[in-house]
DNA sequence: ACTACTGTACTATATGAACGCATACAGTAG
DNA sequence: CTACTGTATGCGTTCATATAGTACAGTAGT
């Protein structure tokens, strides 16, 4: 099972936050490959949001190539796979770093920092 | 005097265009300590929007600490100085990269490549 | 077949934030 | 006084978010 936790009120949706935790769950492990995911209906009701709004979280998570659904059993983990172009790729890279190197730059964080720092983050995601 | 493109209808805000640029321009020297901006009005006026929008473009670059306001004489570059704590700084530029980590895991890249891809952006922005 | 689960697909509604604009107010300098 | 500066408030539109309700369709155990 996977503990999902979310808090309103706050600048990040509800979708986001449950997308970016099943994220983490299956990148460090919790969830492996053929793994269900809780079923929408059962999720909303524990986290007491509404169904369409983990319905969006998991559609972002199919588009995203992590997860697969099957009409009636439910969602599961899907084998790792290049589901986007090279190019598509590199855009998206591009689009997140972007923003990064622009805050950094405005606090007048040099690049050695900035790039230590993502090392730090790294480990730390693929760790847990 | 600073050169001020911006384009409508696309998806980055008319105030957050010309804060990237001031701030280019800054960091790339076409404006120095002491310098005027173009006035509220005056650059409204010469890229047809409304003075606010400017206004709220200044404001934002006065939050930065990069310009400072003076009534009814104009806004002015700054000495750069360090406005934010270090425990500040440290907790924005994390909430920055945290983003693009998670990014970069989904689409599989590794560590290496995302470092080289910062570096290439970092080089590019202080060319300007 | 029946039942109880699963996902899917709509429509409608409410809320809040972002964005831009219009207007008015206030300070500075000649 | 006049003509320039910045500042503040409120309005309207648009979009993202989240909710609610309803209906439909596939899967599995009885």
């Amino acid at each position: 099972m996977v503990r999902i936790q979310i808090t309103t009120g706050g600048k990040v949706p509800i979708y986001r936050q449950v997308v970016d935790q099943i994220r983490s769950a299956i990148a460090g492990g919790a969830l492996a490959v053929g793994d269900p995911l809780p079923s929408v209906r059962a999720l909303a009701t524990e986290l007491v949001v509404n169904p369409n709004t983990i319905a969006k979280s998991y559609s972002m998570l199919v588009a995203d190539g992590v997860v697969e659904s099957q009409q009636g059993r439910g969602f599961f983990v899907t084998q790792r796979r290049e589901i986007f172009t090279k190019r598509e790729r590199s855009r998206r890279l591009d689009q997140a770093i972007a923003p990064l190197v622009a805050e950094a730059v405005t606090l007048g964080f040099d690049e050695a920092e900035v790039i230590a720092e993502v090392t730090k983050q790294f480990a730390k995601m693929l760790r847990k």
